[in-house]
RNA sequence: GCCUUGGUGGUGUAGGGGCUAUCAUGCGGGCCUGUCGAGCCCGCGACUCGGGUUCAAAUCCCGGCCAAGGCGCCA
């Protein structure tokens, strides 16, 4: 038995190994997916990030010592497995290896905590609790490789529109721009707050010049939710530009949105394959309902809803089913959105805010922003805010702050549309949600 | 936080006052040269915890802990 790599190293991803490298000696590295002994000849399953391939091993045609090994092997072990690549109509992919040198780098413990090749079942929390087991199964990893190319597709959309990726502070003082509860830390001496939105710094941004710029990061809120569409720590994508409306960010986030399901069923037909989805490419422009409309429709379908209020867990759902998968919600009431939501022109109590839905579940935020010193400390006094809390984002108004609008996109529940998983969990590797803190 | 349902081998389950506690998968051993959810044979391994009712509790009652789903909060 061996377990160092030294001189060793892989010549072949499984995905590789194809009629094309008949004859040729490779060396592949992955886990033991499957054993199968039928005496005289055993049959290995070795799969890697790629997939999987079967190295066939004839006890006539090879030494006994390789036998042995294999013998010995138990499933999930790491190993590397040199041999030659021959043509075979009665493997799984027409190729398979014949095993010269096997070299284990990590025996597995058995029995495992859970069972990898998905043969029987098992629940999210066993799941979760050996998740580097379960992100073994190729249905798992698909919805991160999906995952992976949403945030390439949108890294793309971003850098084609010269929007500059910043990165803001995670650990943030005291102000807030209210909503929801926070988690309080302990910063040296004081006590700090891990932030729930890069709202505030995105907006200063704005002041800085940078004109329009987008950051991917972690965002954490101290609610006690408990749902499939709820976690304490999220990613979020958020995006903010100068000189443009509520108008204009809605079209950046409707093209992207069409940008990025295109790319997701162009480059994972694989993945979504393997999870049984089919993606639809929403055409052209989301539908837009109005807020007024949507809770007169609401009402009119025998959910009872007032004006002024958030839709409930009940409306929402028979919006959703009234609306095509994709659709904003615009003209929300001013009492009901964050204090920096610019407030229509010629109707105060609604304002220029509008969320991505789809179906019923809330995608998005955005809004056009007060740019103006004092309606922002008006509009901060009116929702009980203390505008000395806020001194240092408030400054940035004060010296050049230009017209500005934005929005804000749950990373995680987006992942959840492109993969079809009810269950925002399945969309994290490590979630944290009410009762989970690890792994 | 509230409501509902549940907790049985490593995993997923059946059973629902008295059984040697069911099945699958797994694990250990044996047979087998084309498996591909391999097959066949033998074996291993479990009733969430604390009280209570009862001659007898995995099963009924109360409480705790944990989980799943729904709601609320929230995005």
């Amino acid at each position: 038995m061996e377990y160092l790599l030294r001189d060793l190293r892989r010549t072949h991803y499984t995905g590789s190994v194809t009629e094309d490298v008949i004859d040729e000696e490779v060396t592949i590295m992955g886990w033991v997916h499957e054993i199968r002994d039928l005496g005289g000849i055993i049959f290995l399953l070795i799969r890697d990030i790629e997939g999987r391939i079967q190295v066939t091993a004839p006890s006539k045609k090879l030494p006994a010592e390789i036998l042995e090994d294999i013998r010995a092997l138990r499933k999930e072990s790491v190993v590397a497995i040199k041999g030659k690549v021959q043509s075979s109509s009665k493997a799984p992919n027409g190729v398979e290896i014949l095993p010269s040198e096997i070299t284990v780098l990590n025996m597995a413990d058995q029995p495992l905590p859970m069972d990898p090749t998905e043969k029987v079942k098992a629940e999210i929390d066993t799941r979760l609790n050996s998740r580097f087991l379960d992100l073994r199964k190729t249905g798992v990893s698909a919805i991160f490789k999906i995952r992976n190319q949403m945030f390439k597709s949108i890294r793309e959309y971003f850098a084609d529109n010269n929007i500059i990726e910043i990165n803001t502070p995670k650990l943030v003082a005291s102000a807030t721009e209210g909503g929801t509860e926070l988690f309080p830390i302990t910063y040296f001496e004081r006590e700090a707050f891990l932030g729930q939105s890069p709202q505030l710094y995105k907006q200063m941004m704005m002041s800085a010049g940078f004109d329009k710029v987008y950051e991917i990061g972690q965002i954490f809120r101290a609610e006690e939710h408990d749902t499939l569409r709820h976690l304490n720590e999220a990613i979020s994508i958020d995006m903010e530009a100068s000189f443009m409306d509520d108008t204009d960010v809605k079209n950046i986030l409707n093209d992207m949105m069409v940008k990025l399901i295109n790319d997701v069923n162009d480059n994972c037909s694989n993945e979504l394959d393997i999870l049984d989805y089919k993606l639809e490419v929403p055409q052209g422009k989301f539908q837009d309902i109005d807020y007024d409309e949507a809770v007169d429709l609401i009402n009119a379908r025998g959910i009872e809803m007032e004006y002024g209020e958030d839709l409930s867990r009940e409306a929402e759902k028979v919006l959703g089913d009234a609306m095509d998968d994709f659709y904003f919600l615009s003209g929300w009431p001013t009492e009901i959105k964050p204090f920096y939501v610019m407030p229509c022109e010629d109707q105060s109590q609604k304002c220029h805010a509008f969320d991505l839905m789809y179906k019923n579940l809330e995608l998005s935020s955005g809004a056009t922003r007060i740019h103006q010193y004092d309606l922002l400390v008006e509009q901060m006094i009116a929702k009980d805010l203390s505008p000395e809390s806020f001194e240092s984002y408030l400054k940035a108004f004060k010296y050049g702050m230009p017209p500005h609008a934005g929005w804000g996109l749950g990373a995680d529940r987006l992942n959840m549309v492109l993969t079809g998983v009810e269950n925002i969990r399945e969309c994290v590797l490590f979630p944290r949600d009410r009762h989970r803190l690890t792994p």
